[in-house]
DNA sequence: CCTCCTTGTGGAATCGATTACACGGAGGAT
DNA sequence: ATCCTCCGTGTAATCGATTCCACAAGGAGG
């Protein structure tokens, strides 16, 4: 029963069945045209001798893998691990496996995770671009390989793209900022290579301006997605003549870079200064103040892309998917109460 | 310069070079007897057809896939995150992938994920134990994979381990809790079968002994190292006729869940009761209040961990690793001022 | 000028599967 | 009894690399 060592290949499991390794692998498939007897026998082998197929040489013959490749920005935003749980979770389900790669939002380490996972042969791949688009990846799209993009994208390039759309959300962030006689609104940015870096920004610009208030160049902070940006942008918004009174991060280890900072300067929040960010996580209900955000439907994009990326695999052309996101109002921007003060793991 | 479509193979270098598949092996291998000019031809070849050798075909050829598996017990757990980022980068500078493995706790996933990883021949396996061992993993090692247990083990298996001793630092935490004046001290303990599940409360008890305080039953809760059971067990606790003054949850979901269980009773902490960590985190930093925890050096875990499996991939015969975690005291659990407050990311 | 090495190169086997094709035998139709 | 189908099975080609072995050419040494 214990196989007694190394590997056991389909030779073997021929021979003790004493039958030939078509008929093994017919067996293993599952084709049709199999004796009953020849059956049972093989898989009397195959049993006792702990055979199970090489992944490797099936791949190399069938030229697939069962693979999909997922290259995320930062594997320590919470927001990534979940949407990467939920890509494993939905590619396991169909039959899949799933190889991330992390690019710590460095351009040429996703470079790096890109052409490892052409070069293993992945059938397809989802990315949450961390630049505009190096000419590897657009080598590859233009070579055929199966792709979606994931939160963030690439413009111009004809990629389906699963993503969310904090457009309305902003809007409401703002109305509610505006609503506590919020005036002077900052934001920390993204970098402007990222979609989800300019894209935030022009919705909060846009929003503002229906209040018509302006955001001046000084309440834009550069930030790069990693906490320590977050806490260096909020510094020099601090140290204006005029600071705002709320700071909006683009992404939630921004925030936490803010609120270091907002500490750091011996302030408190909500009381001298107030935060939102932008991609809910279940620490920010525990936080001193909760954090007011804006939440994605991760588990929601993950499926759906998945579905994507496997229906451009199997040849058909999937669409785009934009879902909403929502805000979720807290108590960091200054009494709103708590409206929903709870954020729920996402655990289908 | 761009590759026009599908996969190019050694077989359309060779013909473009004008030289034979050897030849072009030997030159992307770097083998020393190839001619100066032949080199150029294929150089220049590979360059033109954008020729990237088929890892597939490689992997079967030569009986390595240069990757190693990671299965860990929750990957949206931070602490499991940052190992899975630390170990990734030490298998990266030393030539290796790596895929990672999500258990969520659940050994029949975890199971799944071992099963995968060995077909596709990884060359070797970091695993974190989600139960006592599966007769899968047993005769995976009997098989003689390479593998490394790094955090939880399986006792009685002759596996190194990596992992980190909590033990004075739980002594540690036990005597600032007896120095605030606590005596009532309260565990919520991971999964028996896991070995930090056990240990931590083996730990917990013996620290409580030195200073003549019992541990009983009914302040022994049991965990899955999930935030729901720490909400459980934490509300049990909270519905004892004489709760507990502290509550120590051996690792950081619990904790949070711990909080949310607290909260929704109207308490706060460290007033109406105090709160402890295994397991240290960035958000730890910023909860309200600061969490007390105790802090694994986690990168230095990963990079052991690697640095083990690939010795016992290439032969040799690493030792087992144990390095000591420490205790970072912050208010959760009464006036302990902040000695150390703030946390690193720990991004070496 | 003939041997002997060295060096560069190509042919072909191999890794472990899948699968097209051929073939032998059983059973039904005529 | 003969022929035609199926059905089950095995042989061998194939996927894309690596690598052993043989061999040709050219230089050194006698």
């Amino acid at each position: 029963m214990a196989p007694s060592s190394g590997s056991v290949s389909i030779k073997d499991v021929a021979a003790e069945a004493g039958v030939s390794v078509a008929t093994v692998s017919r067996v293993v498939n599952g084709h049709p045209s199999v004796s009953p007897a020849s059956r049972a026998r093989v898989l009397a082998a195959v049993e006792a001798l702990g055979y199970r197929p090489n992944a490797v040489a099936r791949s190399l013959r069938t030229d697939q893998t069962r693979t999909l490749g997922l290259v995320i920005s930062d594997v320590l935003n919470p927001y990534f691990t979940e949407l990467a749980r939920s890509v494993e979770e939905a590619a396991r389900a169909l039959g899949y496996s799933v190889i991330i790669g992390n690019a710590d939002e460095r351009p040429e380490l996703q470079d790096h995770h890109v052409r490892t996972l052409l070069d293993r042969r992945i059938d397809g791949l989802l990315v949450s671009p961390t630049d505009g688009g190096s000419p590897l990846m657009l080598d590859a799209v233009r070579a055929g390989t199966p792709m979606v993009f994931v939160d963030r994208w690439i413009p111009g390039v004809d990629v389906p793209v699963v993503r969310s759309d904090g457009r309305q959300a902003v809007r409401d962030l703002v109305a509610h900022l505006h609503g506590l006689g919020h005036r002077r609104l900052a934001i920390i940015a993204g970098p402007a290579a990222t979609t989800t870096g300019s894209e935030r920004v022009e919705a909060f610009r846009d929003a503002l301006r229906e209040h018509g208030i302006a955001l001046p160049a000084a309440y834009i902070g550069q930030g790069d997605f990693q906490a320590d940006s977050g806490r260096r942008a909020t510094e020099r918004f601090l140290a204006l003549p005029e600071p705002p009174q709320v700071v909006f991060a683009a992404d939630n280890l921004m925030a936490l870079g803010a609120l270091d900072a907002i500490r750091a300067h011996g302030l408190r929040v909500p009381h001298d200064i107030g935060l939102a960010a932008f991609d809910d996580i279940p620490w920010f209900v525990h936080t001193d103040p909760p954090v007011t955000a804006i939440a994605q439907p991760t588990g929601d994009l993950g499926r759906a892309a998945v579905r994507a990326l496997i229906d451009r695999i199997e040849g058909r052309s999937p669409r785009s998917v934009t879902l909403p996101a929502r805000l979720v109002v807290r108590r960091s921007c200054g009494e709103g109460a708590g409206e929903d003060t709870s954020v729920r793991r996402s655990n289908p």
